[in-house]
DNA sequence: TTTAAACCCTATAGCGACTTCATGGTCAAG
DNA sequence: CTTGACCATGAAGTCGCTATAGGGTTTAAA
């Protein structure tokens, strides 16, 4: 099998199979006589486990780790456990600073209905009430609230 | 002022700040002789504004372009509209596949009590049953369901 | 007065997970 | 025999920073 039907049988693109390999999620894959990566039937269960995986937003490095204890029937399952904790916890932490600022947005959008102008635009005024740090539709009291949940994976 | 004091009254890091000079989103500022930045307290509300842009996760692109419009008082607020019911659509998005991952892999999460064994992982069983295409915890009746929401702007 | 800490500068590389681009080889159909 | 689909490599671009290297300047203490 070439890589373009491996791509098609997964939903996977050429490149970001070629991407995998290079990081080392993907085994080097024999070759034929004219350079062309040739994959067994194993490559496509390997690579839908990835897929599957990606799906659930787990990072490539995560995911080498589960392909690891995949190979490893002995192995203590305790880290699969632990890893599957974080990723649940990152994932609420995001959904949690997610739904603030659906908030947020939701109530921001409200305030230019009227004016045609940017000058009369309600959303403009109160973003720069904002730099003023006056109370605004978005932030109404505030203090802080998210921010700096940005390099939490993803 | 110095990149450092503004750096403190806005809490935007001084590396930010010139990234975000670098990326055309600040102005150029005058200069010392000593050739170190020196910003007016115009600076500081500008900076004040990208912040709190951020802190509503918009993209540079979007704030940029939100920077314009507050100095042109007599164009259009369509496009603020436009750009913020854009921004809410895609965070509404992100919310609900993020939900529906929640669930997933809270649902995984309770494969796995039992075994220490990797073999006996039913998280394990369970990410390689869906490499099968069977139903998993995860994914029960299933079809598909997010994936490709990745590029969305975060 | 010296020296150390704290600040400033530029340029460059790294992150994660790709995507895109440039450039060229291989192969089957018409 | 040429067109187009496929394959290959390597490098650069995306986003929003963050960090590092290797310097210069200022400030305050010893």
């Amino acid at each position: 099998m070439r890589i373009g039907e491996l791509a098609k049988l997964t939903g996977i693109e050429v490149e970001t199979l070629r991407y995998y390999e290079r990081v080392g999620l993907v085994q080097l894959p024999a070759r034929q006589t004219n350079g062309y990566r040739a994959y067994g039937q194993d490559a496509i269960e390997r690579a839908n486990f990835i897929r599957h995986c990606r799906t659930l937003d787990m990072g490539l490095g995560d995911i080498k780790r589960l392909l690891d204890f995949t190979s490893k029937p002995d192995a203590d399952c305790f880290d699969v456990n632990h890893l599957l904790d974080e990723h649940l916890a990152r994932v609420r932490a995001k959904l949690k600073s997610l739904r603030t600022l659906e908030k947020q947005l939701a109530r921001l959008r409200t305030q230019c209905d009227t004016g045609h102008r940017a000058a009369d635009c309600g959303i403009l005024q109160d973003l720069v009430a904002a730099a003023h740090g006056e109370a605004c539709a978005c932030h109404p009291s505030d203090g802080n609230a998210s921010l700096s949940n940005r390099k939490a994976h993803e």
